[in-house]
DNA sequence: GTCTATATTTGGATAGAC
DNA sequence: GTCTATCCAAATATAGAC
């Protein structure tokens, strides 16, 4: 599948030719359904997308409930790695000159910190923390924490704990977010 | 330069004729000087490395001071663009297949680990901080949330203050650091 | 040490038959 | 909708002249 394609090798460097191959089509077989490889890394992420919010469901949690799935998640990933691997090597290599995901994952960071930013108001409406500010930069923190931790991990899965790293700092800034702003 | 151009694009998409247009040579004349790609993408990052510590300097600070100081690192990074591109792009690319990087990714994150937990360890040791185990996970969080806010940033520089997450992060980190391990 | 020229491979994309 | 065939462009690397 092409998922694993990209994920392996990166946009850049994954060919149609073996995309094609392992789904048992030509190279022009793959072209017909995605007009261009960079159509295709597209919809490949689309469709990610659409099975994430799938699987989540609506019942979204809020407040502290929803910081605290972080580390869910972050445990979960030990057992994905190849979405892990996908993400981090797509999401770097976007910032690169008219990369085709560029903009896709502008969206998605801008999804993320607004989704942990609420959060974060939230559990300080509901009295679960502190009222505080710049909870902007405590997100993207929380975000940045966990993105950062992908790539060391998939460098040396031994040296890494995502979970407990990911449970260290959520449970610091939380804890510290009274004392600053 | 090869570093802007790795930067830029990547190593996979980077290619050696733009390399040399830029250098004033022709192709060729690059790879007189370097057996091969992969090569100079190595002579790169050496020559990087050997640059940082050069201005670093053998006085490196101990315990706190250190730590402080990747604080510093953050904000001086805001001013220098390509640098951290080049080391965005290339950290998340070295984790696909035989990457030629891999390598060398995998020292400096390991170098890296152990001066920050060092650092920590040298903090408690001094009394600037309690003692405190599970250092690695702190250390890898820490180097984790700079290099993900580099990715955030570079996509949306309005809205990522590295340097205040930065700060956020470690502070609340080592505040923590008594009350847990 | 740098060039020209070229070998060799591989990439993405298109046209048209079936 | 999938194939074969082909085009065209670009890439890395090498050989050999100057």
């Amino acid at each position: 599948m092409a998922t694993e394609a990209f994920a392996a090798r990166g946009y850049n460097k994954a060919s149609l030719a073996e995309i094609a191959d392992v789904a048992g089509v030509t190279q022009a077989g793959v072209l017909h359904h995605f007009r261009s490889k960079a159509q295709l890394l597209t919809s490949v992420l689309d469709l990610r997308d659409a099975t994430d919010i799938e699987q989540l469901g609506p019942e979204r949690p809020r407040g502290l409930a929803f910081l605290r799935h972080l580390v869910d998640t972050a445990r979960r990933n030990t057992e994905r790695e190849g979405i892990v691997r996908l993400y981090a090597v797509l999401s770097a290599e976007s910032v690169t000159d008219d990369h085709p995901a560029q903009e896709y994952f502008r969206a998605r960071y801008a999804g993320l910190r607004a989704m942990v930013a609420d959060a974060l108001a939230e559990a300080c409406e509901l009295g679960e923390l502190p009222a505080a500010t710049d909870l902007r930069d405590a997100a993207n923190a929380i975000i940045a924490v966990m993105d950062g931790l992908q790539v060391q991990w998939l460098l040396a899965p031994a040296e890494v704990d995502m979970a407990a790293s990911t449970d260290r700092v959520l449970g610091a800034v939380l804890a510290g977010l009274g004392h600053r702003g």
